[in-house]
DNA sequence: ATCCTCCCCTAC
DNA sequence: TAAGGTAGGGGAGGAT
């Protein structure tokens, strides 16, 4: 039913009537049988409903029926004699219901987002006022939805009155365990959504993040390949299935192998709009029409806000860019600026909406739709720009397929981002000795057949070409970029696709008149070098000429943990900003323990209203034109106390002397990173065979990758860190490799492994032993310290040699690893006993000719100890590689190839 | 010269 | 409505 007439004032009975239609074209919905229920009555009711007694639509009960008839759990609540209210999510949204009771005359609003609840939720205040506000209906045909603005003067802000427990709603409503904030005030200000005052504003702030979610699986994976290199045999048994692949190709080439031999041949991989083709893969009607992702759902008016001023929030925006290119270059004027908020008209405009594209489909891109992009600019370009939801499970899905694809060849990959990598395959394609196209084919036939999303690589000698080269290749396909085509193919490069070359350098250059690679190259470095500085010139004096010197880094060191807010920061008072200090801190600090470092340097970043900017944000919610405040303190010691950290933030905050009604953003950054293991006593090595003695039950602990897991399958529940769920104790490792996807739903079959070592049962036993004192180790400090001391760690200093000499020799090879890593990860002053202990083991290994493992253990201990960065360490390097070059020339009268970090 | 601190910029 | 995070590199300018 379709009401594109305007309502009058008794608009609302034609609404009971509107409503009931809506149910009765959701019936025949139902019946036909599309999609699954739960959807369409979340779309249909949009979480809440309320119902007017009088009007013809269903009792109670009768909607009770009607919702269970439906498949689902529905609750609908009596609330009094006048209404009933009817909802399918339990729990917050009941939060809301009483809102009924206590309506008040003197509580309308000026103006009221109208969607359904509030929609009826102000028509009650309107029933009960006497101030008889004036009504305006519209009715957007586009998306069948209907708002009401209700026109009233404000006569004091909302006040909630609390109710008792037991008040309020029936015995069997269904409450998750957040239960007890049934009765807590809920309504603030009218508002329909949450603020950072609100209690649980983080964790669903954090689930509904697109930068978030990015962010946070790229680290994942950038530690997931750490992992995989550290407890790597690196033999790839799954390249012989590869190469049988590739001979199987019809087309395949026949020369063989790379074209140059001599040099590095680095391939980039990426997924074609990632979040896009995830969410198509169980949407084929979908394929091949411009789709978007976004929070958006389409291009409905919205409401406006009283206090919105758009227009001089953009002038703001757009004045502070001008003025940085112009200081920048020196040049005033005659340049024009892009922004993207040139195209957003106003809020209750259908090209108004300033929700932000995450992925579009090529279809959009091609009518100029970009990531990005306001949904209101690119609805102007793409009038039938479609949108979907955001899949974040289905991206760490199809991230870990990719991951694991790639790293089953080679493991000679630098993460870039969930999506994202680039693999040094000059060994890998010589191995294999297949031409790149060959490979390349292969590989993005096997990705697409596994995650049902398409990708493109790029190849070339150096990073900067590979990535240069994928570019080209987009979408879904190939290229190579061989040497002799370098220098034609640079010369029509856009400045502004190098990469490191973003807004600000690129409208610096522009204005100096270049915008392509060809033009770049006339400039002097000494001229480039001046105008962007000494690194950032000189770098894009090579790379406009396409060389890029940087190699590719496998492994990585985190440098600083953070967690910030810019959205929803809308504080009344000091108590409300502090708690929002100490919740943040909390992340922080529980995101330390994940990754397990310290910290020394504590920086909080504010950002506050400007001065001239309006206080209601052109973006809902958002954070507007603000001035940014970075106030760090450096403490004597590294910290991961969440107490200390609270404090230093607090204290920070308060001395800014900011009226927290004009916060707008907060951010908690740590520096200076320590690892946590460093601050461990006791040497591991020799404490292993003691402790296997004298232990009987070590501490369990999770491995490391459930940190990840718990941290990036965060639904709702903030999980503390070092939890011992039973269950976990039967994880096996195979099954946590997976940083994302280890524990839970996402029973995957686990095509990715090594081929399994063949473990004696006994040695079996003493692995577990080991595995389990090695967690046990790695737990945080602050818990080891409020623990008992362990036995071991009493007599340290004379926890001397070993004393009936095991050996390293008696354990599995790899296990020697964990207890080397342990080692390095002890903190201490390494013991010449357990240095010569290595060197042993190491000399059996080169006389009984496992070179290869030999190989292995000198290169991790060398990266080890080089990133240690410790004096008393690197002479540890210099005796191990030394007595193993020695061994090397009695037997095989050759040196080891030892890497350089 | 080299380091430190406070930014700005870029990338995903 | 909307969910504008997070990490790393590097420049400017002052302290050592």
């Amino acid at each position: 039913m379709r009401r594109d007439e305007k309502f009058s004032d008794n608009g609302f009975e034609a609404w009971g009537g509107y409503m009931q239609a809506k149910i009765t074209k959701l019936e025949e919905q139902f019946s036909s049988g599309i999609g699954k229920a739960d959807n369409r009555l979340t779309n249909i009711f949009n979480g809440i409903s309320i119902y007017v007694n009088g009007f013809t639509i269903p009792s109670a009960d009768e909607l009770k029926e009607l919702m269970a008839k439906h498949g689902g759990v529905y609750h609908t609540y009596q609330r009094s004699d006048d209404f009933v209210i009817a909802s399918n999510l339990p729990d917050t949204k009941v939060k809301n219901m009483s809102l009924a009771r206590v309506v008040k005359p003197e509580w309308i609003t000026a103006s009221i987002t109208a969607n359904r609840l509030l929609d009826y939720k102000d028509y009650l205040l309107y029933r009960n006022s006497k101030t008889q506000p004036k009504l305006n209906f519209t009715h957007t045909s586009r998306t069948d939805s209907f708002n009401v603005h209700v026109n009233c003067e404000r006569k004091e802000s909302v006040k909630v009155k609390e109710t008792s427990p037991s008040d309020g709603y029936q015995k069997g409503v269904a409450r998750d365990n957040h239960s007890n904030t049934l009765n807590e005030p809920e309504f603030q200000k009218n508002q329909p959504t949450k603020t950072a005052a609100d209690p649980n504003f983080i964790s669903e702030f954090y689930n509904n993040s697109r930068l978030h979610h990015i962010s946070q699986l790229g680290a994942c994976f950038k530690q997931y390949v750490n992992d995989l290199r550290d407890e790597s045999n690196f033999e790839f048994p799954a390249r012989n299935d590869l190469k049988s692949r590739i001979l199987a190709i019809d087309s395949v080439t026949n020369h063989s192998s790379a074209a140059c031999n001599h040099l590095k041949t680095i391939m980039h991989i990426d997924m074609d709009c990632f979040f896009v083709s995830v969410g198509l893969r169980n949407k084929p009607e979908l394929r091949g029409k411009p789709v978007a992702v976004t929070h958006s759902k389409g291009g409905q008016p919205r409401t406006k806000r009283p206090g919105v001023d758009r227009a001089t929030e953009f002038n703001l925006y757009k004045q502070k860019q001008f003025n940085k290119i112009s200081k920048a270059t020196g040049i005033a004027e005659g340049f024009e600026l892009k922004t993207r908020v040139d195209n957003i008209t106003d809020e209750d405009d259908k090209f108004g909406s300033m929700s932000e594209i995450a992925s579009c489909s090529y279809e959009a891109r091609a009518k100029g739709v970009k990531n990005g992009m306001f949904m209101g600019e690119a609805l102007k370009l793409c009038p039938d720009l479609l949108t979907i939801q955001y899949d974040f499970e289905g991206y760490k899905e199809v991230a870990y397929t990719l991951y694991n694809t790639i790293s089953q060849y080679t493991l000679d990959i630098e993460a870039v981002s969930c999506d994202e990598m680039y693999v040094d395959c000059t060994e890998l394609l010589k191995t294999l000795n297949v031409s790149v196209h060959d490979f390349a084919f292969a590989l993005r036939e096997e990705i697409k057949n596994k995650t049902g999303c398409p990708c493109s690589t790029g190849f070339g000698g150096n990073r900067l070409q590979a990535r240069l080269a994928t570019k080209q290749a987009k979408p879904d396909g190939q290229f190579f970029l061989t040497p002799d085509l370098v220098d034609e193919f640079m010369f029509n490069i856009n400045l502004r696709d190098l990469p490191g070359v973003g807004r600000q350098i690129s409208q610096k250059l522009e204005s100096l008149g270049h915008v392509t690679c060809g033009s770049l190259q006339i400039l002097s470095l000494a001229s480039l070098q001046n105008h962007l500085g000494n690194k950032t010139g000189s770098q894009l004096y090579d790379q406009c000429r396409g060389c890029d010197a940087h190699p590719l880094t496998f492994h990585t060191v985190r440098k600083s943990v953070s967690a910030e807010v810019n959205y929803g920061i809308r504080f009344e008072n000091n108590e409300q900003c502090e708690e929002f200090l100490k919740q943040l801190s909390a992340e922080v600090h529980s995101r330390m323990l994940q990754f397990k470092v310290m910290g020394k340097c504590i920086t909080l970043k504010l950002l506050v209203r400007a001065k001239d900017a309006p206080v209601e944000t052109a973006k809902f919610m958002g954070h507007g034109f603000c001035d940014p405040i970075n106030k760090s303190t450096t403490l004597q010691n590294a910290t991961n106390d969440i107490n200390i950290i609270t404090k230093e933030v607090i204290a920070i905050c308060k001395k800014q002397n900011i009226d927290p009604k004009e916060l707008r953003g907060i951010g908690i950054q740590i520096t200076k990173l320590d690892s946590i293991s460093n601050k461990q006593v006791s040497g591991p090595i020799s404490k292993f065979f003691k402790s296997k003695a004298i232990r009987p039950e070590p501490q369990q602990n999770k491995p490391e990758s459930f940190d990840n897991v718990q941290n990036v399958l965060r639904t709702d529940q903030r999980t503390n860190t070092i939890p011992s769920t039973p269950k976990k104790n039967k994880v096996t490792q195979s099954e946590s490799k997976s940083p994302i996807l280890g524990t839970s739903k996402y029973n995957l079959p686990k095509k990715r492994g090594r081929p399994s070592k063949s473990v004696k049962p006994e040695v079996s036993t003493s692995k577990n032993v080991m595995t389990k004192f090695l967690q046990g180790e790695s737990v945080s400090h602050d818990i080891c310290v409020k623990k008992e001391p362990v036995k071991e760690n009493v007599p340290k200093e004379t926890c001397t040699k070993i004393e009936p000499k095991p050996g390293l020799l008696n354990l599995p090879w790899e296990k020697v690893r964990e207890l080397l890593r342990a080692w390095f990860d002890s903190g201490q002053t390494p013991k010449p006993w357990d240095v010569d202990l290595i060197v042993e083991y190491l000399r059996e290994m080169v006389t009984s000719k496992n070179i290869d493992k030999v190989y292995i253990l000198v290169n991790f201990i060398k990266r080890k100890i080089t990133e240690m960065k410790n004096d008393n360490w690197n002479h540890v390097v210099n005796c191990v590689v030394e007595e193993v070059q020695n061994a090397m020339l009695a037997v095989y009268g050759k040196k080891l190839l030892i890497n350089d970090f």
